[in-house]
DNA sequence: CGGTCCGTTGAAGCGGATCAACTTTGGTGG
DNA sequence: CCACCAAAGTTGATCCGCTTCAACGGACCG
């Protein structure tokens, strides 16, 4: 919950700057380099991340006095105004200087939680957990091996699920070939690239069709159970439109 | 994506200690007052939060060499061991005494995503509405007045619903008595203590069971309609478990 | 005053929650 | 070392809320 006063004291802004923009305006796009974060004096600004599946997701909006766009490298959202706006522009090399060594775990602390809103609240279940499973493998560095220490209601419980589908979801990758459970606690993964294309994070193999099949295979309702010969799908070009990106 | 390297350089260090905990051990409590931030050494630890309906949020795993506890005032999350771990302590104050100008955007923006943290991915669509307009009043300053100057979809897509969901659950709140609409960007709080109630934040007044009326009110397949007379809702006390805390 | 966009409303289907039974695991003590 | 027990995971059946796909209405703007 963000506070309504200034963001830092007068003398911290050094070669800050406004910025003023109307209704529609674009403050700054996804994959840009950043250069400065913003002080909203006046108006809305929305905070919107597209994924590569082209889906959108809304990260945040910003009123009168709230900061935004405090990141380094590339920008993974675009902001735009909602209404003709003011901002107060700080360059982050000033702010660097000043506080390189020290404002790391705060940054580091800030993409770890903007990284996990995109794995909550959006999507089904298949891919909140494989982005989930992605998320672990990625960040112990090994590419296969992705430790589960802990419960499946843990799980379900970052995830936004129930203990349940946690079960019913991972049984139904490793019947696909996606993953090997190695005892309670611990998964392999056998085909990243599906993995990640379930998470959104990159297209789909051409090769087949994960969603649904996956989608098939945690319901069993049909019979025709030819899913145990051939690892992920047949070459069904059957999109469904499922969640495909918004017009 | 949190790397793996340490935090800070050595000599930041200042006053750093190590501490070990087992299995099931309480790193840090929500409601404790903010000393320290930790690295992980080995190990992982888990954080919760716990709301006051009781229910429990995940709000993040962390594994070797990520940071966690990076937060000042209380503690808003519990972390708890789910393995023997080591961890490496760091006294707030000392990065407090570097950075106390510099670093408040970054706290700020953590504090901002975490918060949105605790608005998606869990609860009804009554229940995310609920959360994002009181935090949209409290973030003004203003008790009752809610500005909408973002569309239907784009409240969709930051809450993880659909823009008729939230249409219908905006009119849902309105036939209860809970909000009026002014013009189509505007919401004027009529009930604040059943919004912040159902957005989780604080028990309900003993005097209505919102949440089960709203329910009623989104779909509306019975035809007892004795809603327009009375604001929210009659004494029943049937609370039928809803999303009541877990065991 | 007409057109277009956005919001609202309706009907139908599905995905995940829920409740409950069963199975497996891991830990403990005999 | 094995038997037992408690805790966790898996599986099944049913139900409900949300999504989806439409159609309609209303507001803003030319």
């Amino acid at each position: 919950m963000t506070t309504r006063f200034r963001a830092v004291p007068p003398e911290v802004d050094w070669r800050a700057f406004k910025v003023r923009h109307h209704k529609g305006g674009m403050v700054f796009a996804q994959g840009q380099p950043v250069y400065h974060w913003f002080e909203i004096l006046s108006g809305v600004v929305r905070t919107s991340h597209i994924k590569a599946d082209g889906n959108r997701r809304v990260t945040g909006f910003f009123f009168n006095g709230d900061v935004l766009g405090v990141e380094s490298g590339l920008r993974t959202e675009t902001a735009e105004a909602l209404s003709d706006t003011l901002l107060l522009g700080h360059p982050l090399a000033a702010t660097e200087s000043a506080a390189s060594l020290v404002d790391t775990p705060f940054r580091r602390a800030l993409r770890c939680a903007q990284s996990t809103l995109f794995l909550v609240g959006r999507g089904s279940a298949s891919e909140r957990l494989a982005a989930f499973f992605a998320s672990i493998a990625t960040r112990l560095g090994s590419t296969d091996r992705v430790p589960l220490p802990m419960s499946r209601d843990d799980i379900a419980d970052h995830l936004g699920l129930t203990s349940p589908t946690v079960s019913r979801t991972i049984v139904a990758f490793e019947r696909h070939g996606v993953v090997t459970r190695i005892g309670r606690d611990e998964l392999r993964v056998l085909r990243p690239d599906i993995l990640l294309a379930l998470a959104g994070e990159r297209d789909l193999p051409a090769d087949c069709h994960a969603d649904m099949a996956l989608r098939a295979m945690v319901r069993p309702s049909d019979s025709s159970e030819s899913l145990t010969a051939q690892p992920i799908a047949t070459a069904h070009t059957v999109q469904p439109q499922d969640k495909a990106a918004r017009p």
